[in-house]
DNA sequence: GGAAATTCATTCGTATGCAAATGATATCAA
DNA sequence: TTGATATCATTTGCATACGAATGAATTTCC
C-alpha cells in the first residue's frame, strides 16, 4: 500500500491546488469593478467633466454656497482631494472661490452662472447615465440592490 | 387675482428650489461610497498593502506564471497600472519576472517564495476584510446583493 | 483670560486609474 | 513572402484618493 500512496502523493503535487479563496468572488474586488464600470458609462455620457467634478457641481446646486471644506464632506471627498477638484473646476470658471467675512479660516465655495448653467444641462445627462448603469437590473431588482448597496456604503 | 399671483411668485422665488436629480441617491455616487469605504477597511486590516496589489497576488497564486498584461485583464487593471502594480511588488521582493522564451514581446510575472509566504499570510485577514465590509448585511441579504452587483460588475 | 484642543485649508508623497502615443514583436491575409 | 493588423509593454499626462505634516484661525474649557 505504501507504494501506492507514494504514486499518489507524486500526482498530487503535479495537480493544480485548491483554493477556497477566489478574488472574483470577493465583495472588495467586484465592488471595484463595479465602480470601474460605472465610470466608464459616465466618460461616454460626460466627457469634459469627472464624476467627483460632477459631484462637487451637483451639491453645490443642491445647497448653494459651501466651505470647501463643507462640500467635501458632503460628497464624501477628504480636504485634499476636494482642494485639487474645485482647483480645477475653479480654472474652468465653474465655481468661484471666496473668503468667509467672520471665519477666515473658510473658504467659500460657489457655481459661477456658467457653473449653474452646465449643471442644469448635465442633469439630463446624468440621469441617463444612471439609467444605463443600472441597466442589467430589472426595476425590482434595482429597488433592492439600492437598498443594500445603501446599507454598505 | 393679478395680485396673488405677484405675491404667491415673490414668495417662490425665495424659497428653495426643489431638486428631483439627488446625488446622494445615484448609484454612481453610493457605489464610489461603498468602495471607499471597503478600502478603509482592507486598510485597516491589512496595512502594508493596496487592494491592486493584493489581487495581483491573489491571483498569481491561483493562476501561477503569466504574462504582465494577461494578469491585468485576470484583476481588471489596463496595462498601466498593472505596470505600476508589478514594479511596486517587484521592488519589494513579491513577484519576480523572466522574459517569456518564444513570445519577446511578454514579460513573464510569478510569485517569489515570499511573495507565495505573504499571499497565504494574508488571506486569512483578507476573509475578515471581506465580512467586515459586508457586516451591515443578513446572510441573505448577502446573498442577494452579491448576486445583482456581479450583474453590475 | 488664556492654554489646550479643534477645525479649515494647504502641501507633500505615494498609489491607483485611464487615455493616448510609441516601439517591438507576432499574426494574418492577399 | 510581405504588407497590414494586432498584441504586449512602456511612457507621459492628467485626475482621483488618502495619510501625514503644517500653519492659521477658532472654540472649548478651566
Amino acid at each position: 500500500m505504501s507504494g501506492e500512496d507514494n504514486l499518489l502523493k507524486l500526482v498530487e503535487v503535479e495537480e493544480p491546488e485548491e483554493h477556497d479563496y477566489l478574488l472574483q468572488e470577493q465583495v472588495g474586488f467586484i465592488l471595484r469593478k463595479a465602480h470601474q464600470r460605472h465610470v466608464s458609462i459616465f466618460a461616454a455620457h460626460i466627457g469634459d467633466l469627472t464624476p467627483p467634478q460632477f459631484a462637487a457641481l451637483a451639491k453645490l446646486r443642491d445647497v448653494g454656497e459651501t466651505s470647501q471644506n463643507q462640500l467635501g464632506t458632503l460628497i464624501a471627498m477628504d480636504a485634499a482631494t476636494v482642494k485639487g477638484v474645485i482647483d480645477r473646476l475653479k480654472a474652468r470658471g465653474l465655481v468661484e472661490l471666496s473668503k468667509h467675512e467672520i471665519d477666515k479660516r473658510r473658504l467659500l465655495v460657489n457655481l459661477t452662472a456658467e457653473g449653474r448653467d452646465a449643471i442644469e444641462r448635465l442633469i439630463p445627462l446624468a440621469r441617463e447615465i444612471t439609467r444605463e448603469t443600472l441597466a442589467p437590473l430589472s426595476a425590482k431588482e434595482i429597488a433592492t440592490f439600492m437598498k443594500l448597496l445603501a446599507k454598505l456604503a
